[in-house]
DNA sequence: CCGTCCTGATATACCGGTTAAGCTACCGGT
DNA sequence: ACCGGTAGCTTAACCGGTATATCAGGACGG
């Protein structure tokens, strides 16, 4: 199949590129008789637009990058990243911009990433999701001058732009919830600490259970399964284990809900389990989990739309999507006095 | 941040353009102490070639395209894709070959994908998957000249290449290692029906069955835990119910366990389950799922392979990974006679 | 001493778009 | 009859690479 050029069609319409050019991008200067006839000629002919050309010639690629740099195996197993491209694919798709999707690992092989992209012009902007403490990329991006929407946390982001959910109101409202149910030990079973979002949860965590009068211990993990299941057997040994555990991913809630189990107590019954993420897995398993929920894809379109409007040059301020709600399932009770 | 060019290190170099371009791609035409000078200055300014020019000067794009047309829903939950672009990924970027990825909906979104790719050069090639019984695409691919490696089913792939595992004889093995059980009613939750390798799989599954005499179910769901739920529901309903289900992923799998748990049966006296598929879920949950086990990140990383050697021309043949290992676990048992 | 070959470069065209500048024919106004 | 303005094109340059043809100059053979 051979595919066709303007050159093609100015040839067969009898005109000049020039004059295709403009008519196939409704600039003005030729008539509406012969537009209409280039305009007929290409659609016969399919032509479209030679994407190398074009970036070429306008400095833009239509590629927009988005890089994640957690294990695969975790990768593999949380839903959070396919909900989030499935949603800014959406919103992409339409102004035809497509999606470069990479996964890396550590974040110096990231760095490298994103200065090869920006050298070579094969992206017009990036997605930047797991934003860390003193995270490196955020100045290396400022510094490229890369057209970048953080998605996650405004803490840390530097001068660019952000999409987020306030996880700090969301973790109150757990522990709130909680503490309502008369529960006085608390547990939570934590990601990375590095992770911005893993500090801002704790701290709000800690913050609002110190204002209760209520204990809160903190176990970090990293969001896999065997993790998980480990934090939740330390936090059993305890001489007075919690009466609840929050955890920061349904997987790791998952097994923290098979350790419990297997360790002859009862959930809910003496102990509550509530995840961070809700998923289909967490309707799923018996008892049910409680979990935060959010409209994931959501998020993801809003950082979409975020980041085209970031290369059309409009000046942002950072974006909050509607915090969390909690959805109250089987895995959640009043504490036993 | 200024991008350099290859112009700006002729200037520096006090040479032209295609000297400049000859001692960067190693051609000859250039002394090798003029090499040096200009390899240096290039080094120095940091200098990547412009993806788009050099995609409009030799005709290839350096991208790959890889489209999935599932409902979000269900790919959150599944580890599979995921993986399978880890592998990819790990081969691709050695070639410094970018990946673009898509979720599209439904066949003809998709179809259009793969023509607006091509028509605009976007992509050098693409990976398909999940190939379906008189799948449009594959003529569609031929047609266009796209260079495609067919992702997991040689059957129905026509002229385009595929990288496959072995799904009849992995079916066959399930069974074999279930009436080796003693069980005597085996029944399988299916994927889509018109999948091949769903078709592939049912088929196997019925035939080794019949040559054992055995009875064989099938219901067919969509992969999420509602359908295999459901399915499960209707299974455990019938007069003589099933003594070990089949499940054509983890999710589904997991969906009939708690069902048959819920419906006061145990697992696995009363019903055995495996999964195709395994994931760090079939060893979290309790009992622990038995499950068809296959490197799928090695499998991604040899249609990345065949991918690259196609576009360079190389003709292939089909290529078939290692079947998959059935690892036993604890929902698995011998029939209670 | 001249023609030939080889080396190391330059000049230039090309890929397929976009776009500034230039040209022409036709219009209305005085 | 002459002029200015404009609609409707064309010409040509440019984006940043790659590749081919050309060219200058020195070595070499006869």
């Amino acid at each position: 199949m051979k595919r066709p050029t303007i050159a093609d069609i100015a040839r067969r319409a009898g005109v000049t590129k020039a004059a295709v050019s403009f008519a196939l991008n409704g600039q003005p200067g030729v008539s509406e008789s012969t537009r209409g006839r280039i305009m007929q000629i290409a659609e016969e002919l399919g032509w479209q637009p030679n994407s190398a050309a074009r970036a070429l010639s306008d400095g833009r690629s239509g590629v927009f990058g988005l890089v994640i740099d957690r294990p695969a195996s975790t990768l593999g197993v949380e839903p959070f990243f396919m909900q989030l491209i499935s949603g800014m694919q959406a919103e992409l798709s339409r102004e035809h911009i497509a999606l470069l999707f990479t996964m890396a690992q550590g974040p110096t092989a990231e760095a490298e990433l994103y200065r090869e992209w920006w050298a070579q012009r094969r992206v017009d902007g990036v997605f930047l999701v797991d934003l860390q403490i003193n995270d490196s990329r955020v100045p290396l991006l400022e510094d490229l001058g890369l057209p970048t929407v953080v998605v996650g946390s405004p803490r840390g982001s530097g001068s660019l732009p952000a999409v987020w959910t306030d996880d700090g109101r969301s973790a109150e409202m757990v522990v709130e919830y909680l503490v309502g149910l008369g529960h006085r030990r608390l547990a939570r079973v934590t990601g990375m600490a590095h992770y911005w979002h893993t500090k801002i949860r704790t701290d709000a965590f800690a913050a609002v259970a110190r204002r209760h009068g209520v204990s809160a211990t903190f176990v970090e993990a990293d969001y896999t399964s065997e993790h998980g299941a480990e934090a939740t057997r330390e936090l059993l040994r305890a001489p007075e284990p919690p009466t609840a555990i929050l955890y920061d991913n349904d997987v790791m809630a998952l097994a923290g809900l098979t350790v419990v189990q297997r360790a002859g107590l009862r959930v809910p019954a003496d102990v509550s389990i509530v995840a961070w993420e809700d998923s289909a897995l967490c309707e799923l398993v018996h008892p049910s989990l409680t979990a935060l929920h959010r409209d994931i894809p959501a998020h993801g379109a809003q950082a979409a739309r975020q980041l085209i409007a970031l290369t059309r040059h409009v000046r942002l301020i950072d974006l909050r999507d509607p915090s969390p709600v909690l959805v109250r399932r089987a895995s959640t009770t009043a504490v036993d006095t």
